[in-house]
DNA sequence: CAGTGGTCTAGACCACTGT
DNA sequence: CAGTGGTCTAGACCACTGC
């Protein structure tokens, strides 16, 4: 505990880390200011604005009268954001998932480097595909540590749902809170044409994407393919 | 003035307007905490509320011991974020930038809609290249309201120097704010092809933008072009 | 040194929630 | 109704800036 921080600067560092080891879950509340204030052996306004800070940063939520509570991120649609998923009647397609292929194999090098594995272990390999429409699809691979997602290679795929975050977190306890996307143009390859239903050297768009905990560590490495003619992203700059 | 609304925002409101009609200006220190608590006949708690939600937007920005200021927006840069512009020794270039054209013409339809002119008015287009690399260039295409900017069209290209948005301000006096921009990829044409050096159907991104002020009145429509094989851009998503 | 924002406290009162 | 967060006030003391 570093004493030349500001209070309440100290007690957001310990609530953020109650947060990140698991010991207020998401959805769940936090004890009252009166007994953080109580706890910390500090005026309730101080409790205030490291909560401040944490509303702020999006981890925690207030609802008056009943309390303060952990933020349940929720951003396994972000890549829907990135494709067109309405379709001509104006309806949207919630995209079903189909998984291909779920093995212990060995990492690429920049996976391995990603994910922070040491050189000689494993990671599980999950490979999905993605119906955003009849004609577009998303071909997914992705890779997890091994360390903890090992049991998933025995886990009937029937039992996985449509979307991994919150699978994750039931089977696996690990709570994916942040993500880092790097988005790129390449040319169709001929499997990848194949899949996708294009001309090989159509132009594909190429999302790769790095998923961390409340506590910054890497959860997941995934890349993700789309056509780019169906493509569109629209971002508000301030 | 809402009175149902609590004071600090209400404050708040007040000041956000102050900054819209450029009565506080960018860099300049807006006044003291105590000054506005008597201005405003509040505590200076509360006005100290009413900047943290302002200095939380990134409007205003403090300075212990010397005051707080008008955050001047910074984002001129933002499209270059999207393009690599690292070349292979690792330097940095700072693109150049070449106007082809200036001149008063009816804008098209949607760019009529979006800058919120009416169906008889004309606006300043103005044509720019932008060269980030040897081989890598931008085509941009702007429009400009023309009640505003006008006199644009009798300026020396000269005058104008690399960035728009501070000359708009200097020139104008009108500060862009904030943007939306859409991202999507369509085939190179003939013409976009031959400027951009590349074969007609190759892949090139469309960057669409909207410019607004801080008021949220749009400012600028910008239409920008360059070849994907040279995109990258990357998110932080939290 | 005077003046600025930064931190921290203490307490009053209000508005909302669930029982 | 008791308990929660929401608003507002008032004041003490600290840290930094510029003259």
């Amino acid at each position: 505990m570093d004493t030349r921080l500001p209070l309440y600067q100290r007690i957001r560092d310990d609530m953020l880390a109650r947060i990140a080891r698991g010991e207020w879950r998401p959805d769940k509340p936090i004890p009252t200011e009166s007994a953080l204030g109580q706890e910390y052996d500090v005026a309730i306004g101080t409790v205030r604005k490291a909560v401040d800070t944490l509303v702020g940063d999006n981890l925690l939520y207030r609802s008056q009268g009943r309390g303060t509570f952990v933020r349940r991120p929720q951003f396994d649609g972000a890549l829907f954001r990135f494709f067109r998923q309405v379709d001509a009647a104006g309806h949207r397609h919630v995209p079903t998932s189909r998984i291909i292929r779920c093995e212990l194999a060995r990492p690429p090098e920049t996976v391995r480097k990603t994910l922070g594995l040491d050189k000689r272990s494993d990671a599980v390999r999950l490979d999905r595909e993605r119906i955003i429409e009849a004609d577009n699809r998303i071909r997914e691979k992705i890779w997890l540590p091994a360390a903890r997602f090992a049991a998933l290679v025995d886990t009937p795929v029937e039992d996985v749902g449509n979307l991994l975050y919150p699978f994750y977190e039931q089977a696996f306890g690990e709570v994916v809170a942040s993500a880092q996307e790097t988005l790129t143009i390449e040319a169709a390859g001929a499997e990848d044409a194949a899949c996708l239903g294009i001309e090989p050297g159509s132009p594909v768009v190429v999302i790769e994407r790095v998923a961390r905990g409340y506590d910054g560590q890497p959860i997941e490495y995934r890349c993700s393919r789309g056509r780019a003619d169906r493509f569109r992203y629209q971002i508000d700059i301030a």
